[in-house]
DNA sequence: CATTTTTATTTGGTATACCAAATTTTTTAT
DNA sequence: ATAAAAAATTTGGTATACCAAATAAAAATG
């Protein structure tokens, strides 16, 4: 029977790509191991281990950076993670913010080519049920053009595109107010008094503070 | 991160499942062991863990017998590999002989209610690609009322069922004579010369020895 | 029934991936 | 510059799941 060879490396990879793009900060030991729930201890020998494979380099500064094979790594793993996520939204009839912890599990299954038959099959959709885009087979990502609706103008239609904090309770207030990624809103105004927004979905107003709205990343439709 | 909880637990369990539903012998370590290809000391080791699980039984005469529990979950890990077969066959494209190894991967996804939804997904099939049936969420299996082809009555149809053999070569074998699970076949003739068999499949006629027609369950339309 | 042969079991290891606690090194702040 | 705080590292463990080789027990066979 088949070994689960690494199975834990793609997390680390993953978690490392996120951490580095995330912030400009470089990324040290503390930093991963609070990101992956880990103890420090643990987080030093894998990183090690993941030296040896040549996924990341050790800075003299003691900082940890991916290599281009491990950010080639964690990109096709992210994309197994948003295709699942995308399949579980759309065939699986779960919603968006149920599906992380399974697709958690579905992204180690090792086969490249079921990934690209799962692609094509999900009609090759560029972006995940929460917004975020999904690299394609050779780990290439768009970069994502959206900014958030706090910078946007007033009167224009945009689309929501991804969601900066995706803590259940910022989504089930937004569910409430019935956004979510890929909905048509438009900005009508932001009120000079309190710094609230003012918006238009689905033919309905709705009101937030401008803490939501740094948190609605949207494209200009 | 959840832990690979009890991952090869699910590999013995249906291994013995198979080999207690396979055979009248009762099982023993050697068996086991040879069955999952592992050292007979790991499988020792194993089987008390299974024991302290609830899993199994072992017999004083050395046999391991699975209890209610243990079967239980044999059969809904069994549920877990054939309804993803059916996905990666009905839905991925792959071919019936291709699916074995992802769906050995994919059955150890923790999800039951996934797994019901991908059942419902599937449209409740009753089959997997190689004509074995899918056991119902509860663990419940329908009994095969299959029969092999060579105990079969020349002049009347059958529909191909399942196969006992399921060796890549019998596979690409059948293949070209165009026969497998769910097809339609009418057993013209046991030839009393070489005990060879003579069975029309889509409109041709085709030859085999009685070696292929035991390998071939069949049920009576 | 004694001897092979087979099966079961024990013993001492390995690799992966974790942890807590102690220690050392580095950084930060006074 | 030095004390305190933070980060890195070492050390000694744990659990799971494997193995090879030695030994013991059971079964088969002459």
């Amino acid at each position: 029977m088949a070994h689960f060879t690494h199975h834990s490396e793609e997390n680390y990879l993953k978690t490392l790509f996120k951490l580095e793009s995330r912030q400009d900060k470089k990324v040290n030991n503390t930093a991963l191991a609070k990101a992956l729930n880990l103890n420090p201890a643990t987080v030093l020998e894998m990183i090690r281990k993941l030296t040896d494979r040549k996924m990341v380099q050790l800075k003299p500064d003691k900082s940890i950076q991916l290599t281009e094979k491990g950010k080639k790594k964690a990109l096709l793993t992210i994309r197994k993670h948003r295709l699942w996520e995308v399949f579980l939204v759309e065939k699986m009839n779960y919603k968006w913010n149920e599906v992380h912890e399974l697709a958690e599990q579905l992204e180690h299954i090792e086969s490249a080519d079921l990934v690209d038959r799962l692609d094509g099959f999900l009609g090759n959709p560029p972006f995940d049920p929460h917004g975020d885009p999904i690299p394609d087979k050779n780990g290439k990502i768009k970069p994502n053009l959206s900014v958030p609706l706090s910078d946007c103008i007033p009167g224009k239609n945009y689309t929501v595109i991804n969601l900066i904090d995706t803590s259940d309770e910022f989504l089930q207030f937004l569910g409430k107010l019935n956004i979510l990624p890929g909905r048509r809103i438009k900005l009508l105004e932001k009120l000079k008094y309190d710094n609230s927004f003012s918006v238009e979905v689905q033919e309905k107003t709705v009101q937030f503070s401008e803490k939501v709205a740094k948190n609605i990343l949207v494209q200009s439709v």
